[in-house]
Formats: C-alpha cells, structure tokens, sequence
DNA sequence: TTATCATTCAAACGTTCGTTTTACTATTGC
DNA sequence: GCAATAGTAAAACGAACGTTTGAATGATAA
C-alpha cells in the first residue's frame, strides 16, 4: 500500500495557507512580514520559500486555492440552470443570485477562514500590485465571460456598453460590501447580526442588484425610459 | 508689507503632497517609500520628517487637503438644494446626483492630480490600515450623516436598517468605480473614451443606484413589492 | 552687519525585510 | 541496513526601510 502521509500530508503547507489568509486580511501583503507569519502559523521562517519559492507565489497559491473552486462552481451553477430550462433565457435575477451565491456561502464559514478569505478577495480588486490584479483578473475570466453570455441572453435590449458597466456597478458592489462589512463604518446603525446571515445579504443585495440592473437607461440629467 | 515668501511658500510641502498623492496609488502606502517618493519629487530625504513629521502624517495629509474640501461643497451642495425649496423633501436622485458630483468633478482634473487622488481613495475604504479607514471615516462623518437624513426624507416609507444598507452598497459601488476604472479590467469592452466622462459616469451611475435605491423590499428568494 | 529663523542637505542610525545557506532529522524504497 | 529523499532548524545574507542628526544655506528683521 502506498498510502503515503495519512497524518501530516502537506500539513505545513496547509497552516501557511491558512494563516496567511488570516494575516494578509488583517494586515495587508505588505504588511505581514514572512517572520510574524511563520511563528504564527508554528513552521520554521525557511517554509514559506521551501514550499511555495516565495512570498508572491505564496499569495497567489492562497487565491488559487479558493479562487479556482469558487469559480468553476459558479460555472456549474449556471450550466445546471441552463439546462434545467434549454432556450429559454434564464431570469436577471436568477443569474444575479447564482453569482452572488459562490462569495455568500463563504462568509458563513468563519471557522474555516472563509470568511476571512472572501474579505481580502473584497480588496484584492483595487490592489496596487499588478500581479495580483493581473491574476486575480485571470482567476475571474472564465467565470466573468459565462456569466457575461448569460446577461446578453437575458437582456437581448440592454445596449452591450451599459451591459458592462452595469455589470462592473455590480461587481463593485459587492467587492465593497464583502471587503468592507465590518471593517469601514461610514454608514452606523446596521445590525451586526444581520452582517454574516448570508441568505439575507443575497436578499438584500440581489434586490438592490437587480433593480439597478434593469434601471432606465441613463439620459443627461434625467433618466430616460427605456425602449 | 509682510507679504512674505511671494514663489515658494510651502512648495516643497506641496511638490511631496502631489507626489505622494501619485505614488501611493501606483505603489500602495507600504509599497512607497520616502527615497522613491522624495527623489521622484526632488527634495531631501528628510524633508517629509521635516515638514510633516512622519509618513503616517504625510498620508494623512495626503486625504485631508482634498477630502475635507470635497466634503464641505457635498454639504453646501444639500444645503442650496434644500433651500432652494424648503419643506419639500428632495428626490432621491437629486441627492444622489448631488453625491456623486463631488468625486465625479475630480476624476475630469487629470492635470491637478484630481484623478490619482479620486483612485487612491476608493482604495482607501478597504485599507487593510485601521488608522487609515478611521481617518477616512472621520472626515466622512459629517457629509454622511447629512445625506442619511435627506434619504430619510426622500424616502419615509423605506425601512432604516434597508436604507443603511443601500447607502452602503451605493457607496460601495462609487468607491469600486472610481477605484478600479482603468485597473482592473474583469470586464472588457467598454470604450476607453467613455472612462472618464464624468458627465456620462454620473448619468450611468445615477441611474444604475437610483434604480437600486428606490428597488422593490427584499423577500426570502425573491422581491416582494414595497408598501 | 549681525543675529535669527526656517529650510535644505548629506550622512548615518538601528531595524526589519525576503531570501539563502548549511547542517540536521526522519521517513521511504530497495 | 543503507542510500535517497523530503522536510525542518538555526543562523546569516545583503538590501531596503523610516527616521534622526548636525552642519550648511539663505532669506529676513533689527
């Protein structure tokens, strides 16, 4: 039997990932030093370069991991309604839900460092860095152009230009409001137990999503109605 | 006449703003540091110590000459929509209109470094620097607290824990927008001219969270429609 | 002119950074 | 048992960091 490593298979790599995703969220990448992130994490301050070959490939290795899964199930997610109804067009709201859906069951998982995750994911977006954004933009492609399909389909007269910015506007929201939830408190009086119910922030933001999706399009000073 | 320093006062305190405002949106907070940044504004070394006492000051320096302004006309800007015509509540998208003008003004002032800075603070909401959010939400403060009230009065019917949430993936998507036009690109296609038409911006965007703001309530797997 | 003040300058301070090296340990395959 | 391999350990590497120092500079006011 080569049943190598039952126990410890890859368990240092596991705990830098782990602990880097909780450091890079509370301190930034430049700010987590490869000192405070081993001694944390209980490895040998060598481990990070032995097992990734260094603090970049680290910080991509930590988006790959959940990145990849993340979007290959919200491909799933939309080929398995696609085919539930074949010709028909699926609902804005429907594909609205499915996106939001992958990041939202994250944030329950806070024991898992989900949640953690699915917040520095909220700022790898506008970080300064251009591997990260490069990588994170290619992490996203596949998922972005299925879904990017799947709104033309469903909105045959929204103009291809304000499909995209309409879609960017979504985007954003999101990003902002996965990075920001209980960080950034510009606006008080939230209850905080309603931050981490992921059901009614899907509610919450896919009506605020959807209804901004569908606006009147945009006329000089005025909105006009559409076609 | 003591009209005194006629070419150069505060010059250099000006040359290392307009440079720092630059760098750190290229190269985050962390990613600059004061050799870069002094070089490239070409003054000494010491004197960011000197003029600002350290590199948080510098920072902090940095949003407070452009954000306190900002602020200031979003709330002269409400105050002469509201007396314009008192008792009469203002439409939601006037208010909304009225926001967005102010950061939107700025990313046309390419020249005065107007853009880097509107750039460099939709990033900020997301610092990973918890000295950095609170200062941003200390100079927030005061305009949003102002524009919480006239959506509360716009919008009378429309629950406060709802409407929290909407101002907050409101500014969520004005903050992604501005921070991440022309960064990240998860979305090809649109025309690199419309980018920074700020007149055009605020029109896709007013309608885009006018729509959102004034959406259906949300229902548990679907909107149920508002009161 | 001389004294005063704000500013600039080059150099150095001590610290921390990411990474590398070298030796040591334990497990695997034969 | 014995080589080979994968992983861990402590220590050191050179570079870059933010900041401080003390002298030089230049304008202003008496």
């Amino acid at each position: 039997m080569t049943l190598r490593a039952i126990k410890p298979q890859h368990e240092t790599r596991t705990r830098i990932l782990d602990t880097a995703e909780e450091l890079f969220m509370l301190h930034g990448f430049e700010g987590t030093s490869m000192r405070t992130l081993t001694s944390k994490a209980g490895v040998n301050l060598a481990a990070v370069n032995y097992h990734f070959g260094s603090k970049d490939a680290l910080i991509e290795a930590v988006f790959r991991r959940r990145l990849d899964p993340m979007n290959a199930a919200r491909i799933a997610d939309l080929d398995r309604l696609e085919n539930a109804a074949p010709a028909a067009a699926l609902a804005p709201e429907t594909i609205i839900r499915a996106f939001l859906g992958a990041s939202l069951a994250m944030i329950e998982d806070a024991k898992g460092g989900g949640r953690n995750f699915i917040r520095l994911l909220g700022r790898a977006y506008t970080e300064p860095s251009k591997q990260i954004r490069a990588l994170i933009g290619t992490l996203y492609a596949p998922a972005m152009a299925r879904y990017k399909a799947a709104f033309e389909r469903a909105l045959p007269e929204l103009p291809r230009d304000e499909q995209v910015w309409r879609m960017h506007f979504m985007f954003g929201t999101l990003a902002y409001t996965l990075a920001a939830t209980d960080t950034v408190q510009l606006i008080a009086g939230c209850k905080p137990e309603d931050r981490y119910d992921a059901a009614l922030l899907e509610d919450r933001l896919a009506a605020f999503l959807c209804a901004g999706l569908l606006a009147p399009l945009p006329g000089r000073h005025g909105v006009r109605k559409a076609a």
